[in-house]
DNA sequence: GGTTCTATGCGATCCTGTTCGCGAAGCCCG
DNA sequence: CGGGCTTCGCGAACAGGATCGCATAGAACC
């Protein structure tokens, strides 16, 4: 439980990652949930691993429709299961939390993006040009399942979830391909000398995702989004300080 | 319930403020939550709201040193009932929803830093300066009440929630603010002339509050994140786009 | 005074995410 | 085959936020 106001308080611990303060390495997903530590081969072909794995299919598919159908907050664990063809209880054998549930699809439809937007892309083009074109891929996608970005920030707010943490390296990976696409843009003199890379993604990131708050809330309409997403990369590359001297 | 992947969807429905699309004006309290169409003359000294005042007043005050002392998600709100001297039920007829509790401190902090940034303030000096004085003074407020951050953000995912509003309304006054420190900016020619300050000052909002998520998981202390604020306010003000010609 | 309306308050109850203890079935080893 | 261990699954139960229907007491109006 938690999310005390004193608990996490004083200072440091930070753990790498772009997000955090240590320019870290990027990518790299997450390890198989089974604990780290067991001794036994854990071989795949085991047969109740297979069934394990089958029942996890199961559930994935159903709460992926169920979220569909009714939401997030509307799909309950309860219908979840009955329609995997379980007890609720079975769930949390293969999930930690709800949350989790959503987590993987956000973890696939980022990967989605990337991958699209690598088959359209070309390296050589302007640098913001590419960048609006990767949040416009991004867009679409998310578009399509409004949840996963309201979710997603939801998860961030449970501080004593594992699922936060996992939330975060996702953030963290989004930061590091924007990264790529800022150091390629560095070496063909996109951008100006003495632009920090990291934290120039970090901006990137941060406003992007916090625009679509207001859009996941009904605030604001799909294109404004987009628009809004555009006009923050532009205002980015040209600042907004008077001209430099 | 919902938080449907398509109640919201098609377009439109915005309602002004700075996060939606209309640049509106800003401030503007909420006003009292009895219902709108009300007939009678809702005198303000009737004997049985100065009980529901004090009442109202009492949870407030014990919800807050419960937050403190357990944190919101520690803070039942049986618990809160009970220290208030009521049933747990009896909230409800004072306060919409537990967050609402919370949200309630969030805007006050707001209005406190706003004030205390005044008393220090001084129109004359850079805007960028300005700026980070703000994002301080805020800071600091921030760090002595970590759960604020965390649950107002968490309160923005909760969409067909009333307090997801208000939050957005609190977040449209921060945004107002910092437009004003931007429209004087440009006053003083310290802006380039065709920058557009309600986009400017949205983008300062997202990226400023984003940086906090890591920041409340404990992934990032208190003083890196002061430094992340002020790194992205130099980085918006000098662009990161090569020199112009 | 009696009637009616409204703001409060309360206890019971609901709903839903999650935990627990138990048992069954599969695998390995001797 | 018969123990030991692990993976799955289940129903019961818990916790905590929220809702409901009923009760009470001021206020307003006749």
């Amino acid at each position: 439980m938690s999310t005390s106001l004193s608990s996490l308080a004083p200072s440091a611990r930070s753990a790498g990652g772009p997000l955090s303060n240590r320019p870290t390495r990027t990518g790299a997903a997450a390890p198989p949930r089974s604990s780290a530590g067991s001794k036994t081969s854990l071989r795949p072909d085991d047969g109740r691993l297979q069934r394990g794995r089958r029942s996890r299919a199961r559930i994935r598919e159903a709460a992926r429709e169920l979220f569909r159908e009714r939401g997030f907050d509307g799909a309950t664990l309860r219908a979840i299961a009955e329609r995997a063809g379980m007890g609720a209880s079975s769930i949390y054998r293969h999930v930690q939390s709800k949350e989790e549930l959503l987590i993987e699809e956000l973890a696939e439809m980022q990967e989605e993006a990337w991958t699209r937007f690598r088959a359209r892309d070309d390296r050589d083009r302007p640098t913001a040009e590419r960048l609006r074109d990767f949040f416009d891929v991004q867009h679409d996608l998310l578009v399509a399942d409004r949840d996963l970005t309201t979710i997603a920030l939801r998860a961030t707010t449970k501080t004593e979830a594992r699922v936060a943490k996992r939330v975060l390296q996702l953030y963290d990976r989004t930061i590091g391909l924007l990264m790529e696409i800022l150091q390629r843009g560095r070496q063909k003199h996109h951008l100006a000398k003495d632009v920090d890379v990291l934290e120039t993604a970090r901006v990137l990131f941060h406003v992007t995702n916090g625009a679509r708050i207001p859009w996941a809330n009904g605030m604001v309409n799909d294109d404004a989004l987009r628009d809004a997403v555009h006009q923050a990369v532009d205002l980015l590359f040209r600042g907004v300080g008077a001209e430099r001297g």
